[in-house]
DNA sequence: CCCGGATCCTGCTGGC
DNA sequence: TGCCAGCAGGATCCGG
């Protein structure tokens, strides 16, 4: 489940969940999604044994579980990564990768097909502005992140996001707009979906030159993100198929609300123009040609 | 340092 | 029916 809102949708159901259970055991049935942990299988599965889980937090698209040893079990879903609570008679899923027992019976499950997420156990390091790190439940995380994390931009939805500071570093790169929304060094969480949403709304091109872009309109932009996210979590996050699920293996519905991704052909909802589709950065751009038409200068 | 392209994986779909 | 190219919501590495 790759963008924020999908991984929030993930971040509450392990509050729900897994916060407060211990681990009492650890199974790698696949090497690949604990590649980032450099001590291999059996070292992930010995740190986190026995381990209490004290919170989860969230920062753009990362994830991580607090443990009451000091560590943290750090997760990426990549493309296709899925976290489940199961019991523990519930068949094992396909590509089921890693499976956590814990202590009232259930299993945490990471499922992936891709592979391109994964999970580490790593120690926490301190946050370079001293703020609390990301999302949690009940007040605000602490100051710590995953080392992995600590380059990752603060989201839109984060209290502590620095719009000012974004607006500039933004407008300092001589690049798209679509490539900046993407960064996740400048603000995180943003991927192809609610890229082409955000920009709909704000009704830019993709190529549009960043260093071109009005202060407001660079503001703007960002708010649009943070509404069409929040949009998004309050209907469960999208999800075209069985592969983008919440810990229940519940599918979100804001796919029914998209105004340009994935409606190549359809009406744009605001003026009737068909939305295109065209090759972008080895995957797609949507928009309405009307409302977002191609920039003098544009820079792809 | 900044930017843009290639690459890592697996599975499904659509066209021939 | 079978095969294969193309595509999929991401991050990282490398060369210019």
């Amino acid at each position: 489940m790759p963008e924020l809102p999908e991984v929030e949708v993930v971040r509450r159901g392990l509050d729900a969940h897994v916060v407060g259970r211990t681990v009492t055991d650890v199974e790698v049935l696949h090497p690949r999604p604990v590649r980032r942990h450099v001590l291999g299988p059996l070292d992930f599965a010995g740190r986190l044994a026995g381990a209490r889980v004290d919170a989860a937090v969230r920062r753009g698209k990362y994830l991580w579980l607090q443990l009451d040893t000091g560590d943290a079990l750090s997760a990426h879903l990549g493309m296709s990564g899925q976290m489940l609570v199961q019991r523990p008679d519930a068949p094992a899923e396909r590509h089921l990768r890693v499976r956590l027992d814990l202590d009232d019976g259930q299993q945490l499950r990471f499922v992936d097909q891709r592979m391109f997420g994964g999970l580490a156990v790593v120690g926490l390091v301190p946050t370079p502005d001293g703020l609390p790190a990301g999302t949690a439940a009940g007040g605000p995380s602490a100051p710590l992140l995953p080392p992995e994390v600590a380059h990752v931009g603060r989201d839109p939805l984060d209290p502590h996001l620095d719009l000012d500071r974004l607006v500039d570093r933004v407008r300092a790169r001589r690049t798209g707009v679509k490539r900046a929304l993407l960064d996740q060094t400048l603000t995180s969480g943003v991927g192809n979906i609610y890229a082409d949403e955000a920009l709909w709304r704000s009704r830019l091109h993709h190529a549009r030159p960043t260093d071109t872009l009005p202060r407001p309109a660079v503001r703007r932009l960002v708010a649009d993100v943070a509404a069409v996210m929040g949009e998004a979590l309050a209907q469960g996050g999208t999800s075209f198929d069985a592969l983008y699920v919440n810990v229940n293996g519940a599918s979100g519905y804001f796919d029914r609300s998209l105004a340009a991704y994935g409606q190549a052909g359809a009406p744009c909802p605001r003026c009737g123009t068909a939305i295109t589709r065209e090759a972008f950065m080895n995957r797609s751009a949507y928009r309405c040609p009307r409302c977002q038409p191609v920039p003098r200068n544009a820079r792809w």
